[in-house]
DNA sequence: TTGAAAGTATACAGATCGGTATGTATACTG
DNA sequence: CAGTATACATACCGATCTGTATACTTTCAA
C-alpha cells in the first residue's frame, strides 16, 4: 500500500501528535518543518513522504482534531437527555477542563483565524469549516429545545465559547471559570417560551 | 533632539501606521522588517533608527492602540448617564463599527495572544497590560452601577468583546451583530438587585 | 555658514525557512 | 529470492528572516 494513505503508520501519526503541541503552544508560524521532524523523532524526508507539504500537514492536523472535538462533543452531551442541559453540559466540560488544565482551553483553530487570515488558504478553508459545523450544531440543539430565536441564542452561545478559550490565552488560567456557565444559563432561560 | 526620542516624526509615524495596518492583515510573523519598511515608503535603516528591534516596534504600536482604545472608550461611553447604559453603549458602538467595517472588529491584541504566547516576552507583557486594564476598567463600571457579582459580570462581559472579535475573525462579517447587545443587556439585567 | 540630525541607498551577515535530491538500510511479502 | 514500502542520513537549493555596516544627501537652526 502507498503510503500517502497509510493512516496507521507510526510515523505518520508521531508526526501528527508531536505537530500539534508544538503549534498549539507555539502558533504555526513560529514552528519550523525541521523541528517537527526532529521532535517526532523523524527525518524531514519521511514528513513530506506523508504531508506533500507544511500546510497539508496543518490541514490534516485541523481535520483530525475536528473529528475528535466532535467525539468529545457528543460523548459529553451523552447524559444529558434535554437539549438544554445538553449545552450546559458542554459548557460545564469547558470550564472543569479548563481548572485542571488552563492550556487545553486554547483552540488551534483561533489560531488559524489569526495566522491563515485568507479565506482562499487552504488551511483556513479547514478551520472555517469546523467552525461553521459547530455553530450550526448548536443552532440545531437550540431549535430542538424550542426556544425563541435559536438563531440569535446559538450566535450567542457560540460567542461565550470562542470568548472563553481567548481569555484563556489573554488572561490566564485565573479567568472566568464558573461565570461562563452561569451566563450561558441566564441567556437560555431569556430565550424559553 | 535625538531621533530615538522624537515622537513626532513622520517616519515613524507612517512606520507605526502602515506596520500596523500590515500586522492587523496579515499577523505579525507573517510580515517582514523589509516589507513595512518598503510599504512606509522609508528604508530598512530608518526603521532601525527609531525602533531598535521588529519587537520593540510591536511593543510601541500595542501601546499607542492602547492610548487609542482608551480614548474611543471614553468618548463612546460620554453620552450615557448610568454605567449600565455605559456598558451597552461600547457593546452597541462595537457592533455598529463591525457592520460598516467587519475588519475593523480584529484585535491586535488577540493576534499577540496567539503568536506571542509566552508570558515572559515583552510583546505578550505588553498585550496583557491592556487586556488586564479592560478588566479593571469593566469591573469598576459594575461596581459602580451597583449590580451584584461586579467581578463575575464583567468576567462574563469581557468574554463577550472577546468573542465578538474572534467571531469576526472566525465566521466572517456575517456574524453576530445585534445577539451580542441583546446577550449584554439580558447580562446585565440578571445581575441587578 | 557650518554642523548635527534625519533620511537614503546599497550591500551584506548569519540564520532559518520550506522543500528537494541522492543514496542506503531494513523489513515485510509475494 | 525478488520486489516493494518505509524510513534512514546527509547534503543541498533558493528564498527570506532580523539586524548591521558604510557612505551619501537633505534640511534646518544656532
Amino acid at each position: 500500500m502507498s503510503v500517502a494513505n497509510d493512516r496507521k503508520s507510526v510515523a505518520r501519526e508521531q508526526l501528527m501528535v508531536t505537530a500539534s503541541q508544538l503549534f498549539f503552544a507555539n502558533g504555526f508560524h513560529a514552528i519550523g518543518v525541521d523541528r517537527i521532524a526532529a521532535e517526532s523523532g523523524v527525518t524531514k524526508m519521511t514528513l513530506y513522504k506523508h504531508f506533500s507539504s507544511k500546510d497539508h500537514l496543518i490541514v490534516a492536523i485541523l481535520e483530525r482534531s475536528s473529528e475528535m472535538y466532535w467525539t468529545w462533543f457528543e460523548k459529553t452531551i451523552q447524559g444529558a437527555a434535554k437539549p438544554e442541559q445538553q449545552m450546559l453540559a458542554l459548557l460545564q466540560a469547558i470550564t472543569s477542563q479548563h481548572s485542571k488544565s488552563p492550556q487545553s482551553s486554547f483552540c488551534l483553530y483561533q489560531a488559524v483565524a489569526v495566522e491563515y487570515p485568507f479565506p482562499d488558504h487552504m488551511v483556513n478553508q479547514a478551520a472555517s469549516r469546523h467552525k461553521q459545523s459547530v455553530v450550526l450544531r448548536l443552532e440545531d440543539m437550540c431549535r430542538q429545545a424550542n426556544l425563541r430565536s435559536p438563531e440569535a441564542l446559538s450566535r450567542q452561545l457560540f460567542v461565550l465559547m470562542e470568548g472563553f478559550c481567548m481569555t484563556a490565552r489573554l488572561i490566564g488560567p485565573d479567568a472566568p471559570p464558573a461565570d461562563i456557565v452561569q451566563a450561558a444559563i441566564t441567556l437560555i432561560e431569556s430565550h424559553r417560551n
